[in-house]
Order: C-alpha cells, then structure tokens, then sequence
DNA sequence: TTCCTAAATAGGACTAATTCCTATTTATAA
DNA sequence: TTATAAATAGGAATTAGTCCTATTTAGGAA
C-alpha cells in the first residue's frame, strides 16, 4: 500500500519512504519525527535521520500525509488526509483523531454564508481541547519520550 | 496596564514581565519568541533570552497569554485570552485572529448535545487555513524572521 | 524609609529538534 | 543495460528552547 500511495504521487519508490509511511501508519499516536526514527531504526539500521525529515517534508508537501499542530513545539505527524479533527489533552501529549461529518456538513454551511472579509478558507480544523475520561486503547509502536511541556 | 495586569494576577511587576507584555501587545502577528527578544533586546539589552521564556511560561500558565499552534513547531503568542479563533495563511506565517460569536454558539450547542465518547470538552478552537486577500495593516515591529516551512 | 526574604533575573552553558551539506547510491525511463 | 536526475547516508551545523547558579530585586513588614 505504501508503494501505491507513493507511485500515485508521481514518487519514486525508495525504501526510505515506504518505512516511514510505515511507520506513521502503524502509530495510534500522531507520533513526532523522532518516534518515527526510532521505529524505522529497528527495521532499518541505516536510514538516515536527515532522510527521514527530508521525506516527512515531502509527504507533507504532496498532501500524503500532514503536521498536526502542537503546543509543545515538537511536530507531529498524520497519516490521515481525509477531513478530521483532533482532540487534545489538556494535560498530557496525548492527540486522537476526531471524525465527525454532520458537524463538517455544519461548518461548510456556516461558512458558505459567512464570508471572511479578506480571506478564503480552503480547510477548516477543529481542536477540541479537554480530558480523555478514558485510557488509550495502545496499538504497537514504543511510546515516544515527547518533550512534556507540563510542571 | 501590562503593570495593572500582573498585580492582577498576583505576580510581582518586574521590568522584565512588563517588557514581555509590551512585545506581545506591540506586535500583531503572534510573535514568535525569537521576535519577542529581538523587540525586548532593542529597548532592554539586558534582558536574558532565558527569562523572556520563563516568563512566557508564566504568564501562559496564569492565562494572562496563550501559545498559537503553528505547523511550523516554533511556538508563537496571542496576547489575547478571550475565546477567538485564527486564520492561518496556507503559504506563509501569517496568522491572523478570528472572532465570531454566533459561530461559538452555534459550537457550544451542537456540543451541548452531542457528547464525544471518552472525552470532556475544556474548549473549542478552529484552525481555518486559507488565503489571505488582502495585505496585512502592519502595526510597528519588524517583522520577525520566523523560519519559512515552505519552499 | 529601611530591611528581609522569597521570588525573579542574567547570562551563558547545555540539550535536543531540525536543517544542511556533499559524496555516494539508486529508481526509473529509455 | 545504461544514463541521469533524484534521493540517501551520515554527520556537522544550526537554533529553539531549557537549565543552572550567583546575584539582584519587588514588595511586604517593621
């Protein structure tokens, strides 16, 4: 799959980039740049770590995959491109994904009424920002060491 | 008032604290802290980059300041507390904030009656990207050189 | 006003995330 | 199979942000 998804974007299949799309898809955690180096040095001794940013920048650039925006400085990444918002820990690193097409359905609308003087909206990002009342369920992946930014 | 604003808030007025807010409210695109010192550090050549981050952190914990989510993972500040949302270039740093009252309504009843499973909401941001139409009213400052993340 | 003390700062070293560099390798098209 | 533009390895360089401690200071108490 990782092969398809790179030919599809006129990408050259090199297996740098099929681990690091790996790598992102078998994460449950948005993981930052260096839990996807961990990951892929397991499988991979001598990938780079220069590579892995170089190809993280150019997924990012064809829409493969996206940055999810954090509080901490640390980016993280996104393997889904599909329209999803996130919700955040109000005091832990942890970020889930947030489906929800009757509140898009709301928001297109909203917004297809009320313009914004000087600005045209090409997506539309939810960040709900709270408690999980619930632990993760974990898939695989070793918890990455993400900076806490909390006391 | 930056004064007014930290005995508020319980914290001692400090020439440094006081500068730091002046930077923020001076500047109007969200500064990143690299501008914050740069602005402080024209005025105050003595003012410690370490404290201008310390005392960040403390007036974002006070609530007196927030930190703007960027892709970009460099941190950057909003002088403003009250609810409000941001307008975020696609292909530059530029951030704009976004206040819509009827929209927060119309968020916080369609929350009210739709929980999220595992997850108590604290509050509700939206990211809108897109393009700017118009260029910006520039204010004073200079304007900061916040890494560019594009090509 | 002066004194006291907990709190805050200077400022430079340190850490870690990310970028950059170039010689070498490689995926793909012809 | 070959040519070549594109991609990588690997490590140095950069830089946002943190940490440390000797020194200073804001603000309350006397």
């Amino acid at each position: 799959m990782p092969a398809g998804t790179l030919q599809k974007n006129g990408l050259k299949v090199t297996p740098q980039r099929v681990a690091v799309l790996e790598a992102i898809n078998s994460s449950d955690n948005h993981p930052a740049a260096d839990e996807i180096i961990d990951f892929i040095s397991r499988h991979h001794p001598n990938i780079g770590k220069g590579t892995v940013y170089r190809v993280l920048e150019t997924l990012v650039n064809r829409g493969i995959i996206s940055r999810v925006k954090t509080d901490s400085g640390i980016m993280r990444y996104d393997p889904i491109t599909a329209r999803h918002h996130h919700l955040y820990c109000s005091n832990s690193e942890r970020i889930e994904d947030y489906d929800d097409k009757e509140l898009n359905i709301i928001l297109d609308n909203y917004f297809r009424k009320k313009k914004i003087k000087g600005f045209m909206i090409e997506d539309i990002k939810l960040q709900l920002i709270g408690k999980f009342t619930e632990t993760r369920r974990s898939k695989n992946h070793k918890k990455g060491q993400i900076r806490n930014n909390l006391k």
